[in-house]
DNA sequence: CCGCCAATGGACCGATCGTTCCATTCTCAT
DNA sequence: ATGAGAATGGAACGATCGGTCCATTGGCGG
């Protein structure tokens, strides 16, 4: 028996499902959820409001799927990357260059995620923060096991979310086609965190 | 003529202002800004609608008035550290603790800041995005100023991102009554930044 | 003790909220 | 050609939205 607990496949349903999945990110990244109508997500998909619902569901179906997929794709990749065996140099960036590849990507999903995961409820919402602070824990390991090596200084565990918030925060500014790349700029950061910007 | 932009005086009404203003901030913060309703917000502060009208004007100026109070604070701090004339290490770090100390006492201000900027119209929200690019401004003024003079390697013009997200991050996880006081976090923060975390 | 005006509660406004329901249309296997 | 079920648009639901209006109350200077 084969278990697909999301189908991706190709049919309308599924490609419908995701086109409006990604607009409703836009609008919700734009005017906030609570500020976005469901008039006018079924304006903007070009659908009416029966044909919508028979996709979403509700709304905050959308905004949990909205909120839920990249991060469970960092969370993925982290598990990836942490049993790959690289060096910890590597392994850090290589975790960096994995996520901002992906905010720059998925810019509308990132700022609902970091604006609006306080307006989802009950499950929904307690699998969403139980994700964020997993993705959390896969760094504290990375720096933990460079710490062990002998490569890192022991770090405090504050300067975990001092790393990630300096991450995140490019969901804010960054521009997909300015002239530094995801890859650039996580080398940049990463070049400062490694060895401090004091001039020697 | 005295001019008094900010009355601040004594009177009930003013008191009444920032009573009511303050307990916005939590509701916005909590349940966001379009998730907060006015008969919800008049319910927590006592008042009916209408008297609560005769002190807010309307939802968006409560909005408004939460999101610039705080920033123009940093701001008028940052420049009286620049024009100081402190050595730059103790600049950045001064710089780093006053906007911690006040994002750890105005936690809901903050959270709303980042929020719901997007929320604001017209007028409120360039005003708002203008204080905000201000305050990021002194901090390039703080690094360049470092670099000059030979004490900080020249340093990108995106590190500035990624030190104002390490810091203003903080809005999201620190805890006031915690093991950690704001001053501690800003020099860990600045200990990483300056000399970074690799053992040496 | 009077008179003025700030302060107040709540009815009321039209608009919009998220969701449900249903009759109709479309698609495709038989 | 026919039947089944997916897909669709839009009316309708009660609830709530932000804001206005107004009659009443409260406190204080004269």
């Amino acid at each position: 028996m084969i278990i697909e607990s999301e189908p991706m496949g190709s049919t309308t349903y599924d490609l419908n499902r995701v086109r409006i999945v990604g607009i409703a990110a836009e609008l919700f990244a734009r005017n906030s959820y609570h500020g976005t109508g469901v008039a006018e997500l079924s304006k903007a998909v070009g659908l009416g409001r029966g044909a919508l619902y028979h996709y979403i569901g509700s709304k905050e179906n959308l905004l949990y799927e909205i909120s839920k997929t990249q991060v469970d794709q960092m969370n993925a990749q982290a598990e990836r990357l942490l049993a790959a065996g690289l060096p910890t140099e590597t392994l850090l960036r290589e975790l960096a260059k994995g996520l901002l590849h992906n905010i720059a990507e998925h810019q509308f999903e990132w700022a609902v995620f970091f604006r609006e995961y306080t307006a989802l409820t009950g499950e929904n919402r307690d699998r969403v923060v139980a994700a964020r602070e997993r993705y959390e824990s896969y760094w504290r390991q990375a720096l933990d096991r460079g710490a062990a090596e002998g490569v890192l200084a022991p770090a405090p565990r504050l300067l975990v979310k001092g790393i990630l918030g300096m991450l995140n925060y490019t969901y804010l500014w960054f521009e997909p086609d300015g002239e530094v790349s995801p890859d650039e700029l996580a080398d940049a950061y990463l070049d400062a965190l490694l060895d401090g910007i004091r001039q020697r």
